[in-house]
DNA sequence: AAATACCTGCTAATCTATTAGCATAATGCT
DNA sequence: AGCATTATGCTAATAGATTAGCAGGTATTT
């Protein structure tokens, strides 16, 4: 089960803040935060995701340093499909096709390059 | 600000229920539900829901049946974009690229050439 | 028409999430 | 060394989420 069914609001956005960071310190969590609680609040909500085991710290000098404790490919991969599922039907060339005719234009002419290579390599092996 | 921020763990799952099958009745959406509370539960969401301006209902005979209040590719879209925001580092070439080296293989070969279609539009017009 | 099933309106209890505060230790600055 | 700053450990209060139940209505079945 995919931890957005399992954790709270908080615990989930903390653990969201991780996951983009990479990493960080209590500190570092809220100021990731668009609506922090209290330094003492994120810090038990990190205790919180510890002990159900979403998270890992280690002791970096005098502060603790915590990091997401699932590999981040695989749960954003487990994230994609949920997404992939509940907003798109199940389809996920209809993900690309939003990601392609975005109006902001997210995507530069190498990143197209790349995607046209990977779709052919993609052709490539369905034919095999 | 997208839901997911601001709504809790039951609301949200409802919320994303509703969705997925576009529309439904309170007991469409407990079937929809893998750890459901009672149809009474459910009832007290959907209509904090509609106060909440997420979800609308209509009486259909003697039932309501509730739809979300946003239109479908507009939050499908703030929910691409804040997961690649998140597990992505915020680049969406790398979505595509997970959705294609995908080992289930979830996309066809239509779909490929669909995609190629796209892309060679895209890329056309970056060109321009 | 009576009985059954399924629906809504409303309300209230409980459990969990969310928050912050105090005591204490380590660090860094003057 | 003394002071300010920033950590952690622990704990407790409050706000909000989550749940379910009862009363009453409408449809449906026998």
């Amino acid at each position: 089960m995919h931890f957005t069914e399992t954790l709270s609001r908080r615990e989930r956005q903390i653990l969201e803040a991780l996951y983009r960071r990479g990493e960080g310190s209590v500190s570092d969590v809220l100021e990731e935060l668009p609506d922090p609680p209290s330094y003492s609040a994120i810090r038990t909500f990190l205790r919180i995701l510890e002990e159900k085991g979403h998270v890992t710290h280690t002791q970096e000098g005098a502060k603790y340093v915590y990091r997401p404790a699932h590999a981040q490919p695989s749960v954003a991969r487990q994230a994609l499909d949920k997404l992939v599922e509940t907003f798109f039907g199940g389809r996920p060339e209809q993900v690309v096709a939003a990601l392609l005719t975005d109006q902001e234009r997210k995507l530069t002419d190498d990143d197209l390059e790349r995607l046209s290579t990977l779709i052919a390599e993609a052709r490539q092996k369905g034919i095999e």
